[in-house]
DNA sequence: AATATTCTTGACTGGTTGGTCAGGTCTGTT
DNA sequence: AACAGACCTGACCAACCAGTCAAGAATATT
């Protein structure tokens, strides 16, 4: 047969060797990382992974040698997309903006990836035995300028005195409620949340923990 | 070979016959609780559970009809402690009480359960394919009771006014976020949370959501 | 003590899965 | 046009797993 299959029919003949690997090896990510979402590393299988890419399951084989090295750079790739995403309070010079912006885009990112959530949550669920290293390496510094920054803010008297590390985990905990649990929120909702109630949960979210360190808020929750 | 095994060695010998059926199922069940959070359900095998309960793995299926049963009874258990443990601020008359006796309650089964709230946390992640009626009923009664109550609070002017939704599901993540992700939270720990650190969690958790729905707390966070 | 019933267990099986491979096809280069 | 190397894929296999079963052992019943 040959070349025959394609990931988006009639879209992607375009681009050089490269660009097309790119894009293949794209194609099998996303589907693997919503297959890893749906049914688990144990429970995925590399047909379904296969189907939901529109390729036969040996190509799978042929641009990632494993399984479980599929399911490493799935979720390596997420890891990395959460990083970046995350380091916006950095630069923000006030508690309130700093925070807000911080929760805002977590909401953010569990509204718009939520399997990419999902398999982050199975994995380290799991005990992390994939990427137990990213957690003690790169997770672990980036945890530790946080908490200073937040530490920071808290003996020059802008927020009310907390340890950073309760903080930190109520804002993880709640903005990936709404992407892992998304199933069940939308269940007692009768269906998945509109844009207005996205934007109600987060202002509300950002109303409570801003108000709960001692910040007047500034929103209207 | 005949009766030899034993989940206890030398502890279970006495009690009458349906005594002695139910002690082994309740080792079956803690063994598979056990090996469904570690692995998954796909990636569970029930010669897993069986070594975990110290029994043949054909005894397994003498107690329990199929792999799929055994879940749904070890999901059905968790369900069941987790809703006879949370209808305590039903009862109590102020805000505070009531939030903060559920906050702890709910703190200390994330600590002491944690294997159950890791098998709900999957099976709601995969999308609840088990117990999806259990959601759509005992859950949804028990959710809508208890945004009455926060409602009524809310009117009453004893609380700012919020969507008691995403004040449940705040508290629900960021509660069972200790047990769900405890591994990561110990590995930044660099060990298990302490006597000390659990309450101070558990504390400053209270203190920002009191605070956060214009409680004045009255704790120490 | 004889019989019935419940429990225990090693060995087996049919079906599924991750991974392989040989042979084919397509594309770029000379 | 001919060649080389990257890419594709149906068919196959060894390993594994949920579930079965028949025979044996303990316990209850008479």
């Amino acid at each position: 047969m040959g070349q025959t299959h394609a990931a988006t029919p009639g879209a992607e003949k375009t681009g050089t060797r490269a660009e097309m690997r790119e894009e293949t090896e794209r194609v099998i990510l996303d589907a693997a990382e919503r297959v890893f979402a749906e049914s688990g590393f144990g429970g995925a299988t590399m047909q379904a992974i296969a189907d939901a890419s529109g390729l036969p399951k040996a190509n799978l084989h042929y641009y990632f040698a494993s399984k479980e090295r599929l399911y490493r750079r799935v979720v390596e790739r997420i890891f990395t997309i959460w990083l970046e995403a995350a380091d916006s309070f950095e630069t923000s010079a006030s508690p309130e903006v700093a925070l807000r912006q911080y929760i805002t885009r977590k909401m953010d990112l569990s509204r718009r990836h939520r399997f990419g959530s999902k398999v982050w949550a199975n994995e380290v669920m799991h005990g992390a035995p994939i990427i137990q290293d990213y957690l003690e390496t790169t997770l672990r510094e980036w945890t530790e300028t946080r908490i200073a920054v937040i530490r920071r803010w808290s003996e020059a008297g802008q927020i009310r005195p907390v340890d950073p590390r309760w903080l930190l985990y109520l804002i993880w905990a709640t903005t990936q409620h709404y992407a892992d649990f998304a199933h069940q929120i939308e269940t007692l909702n009768s269906g998945p949340l509109s844009d207005r109630q996205w934007a109600e949960a987060t202002d509300t979210v950002c109303g409570i923990i801003l108000r709960g360190i001692g910040l007047d808020d500034g929103g209207t929750a």
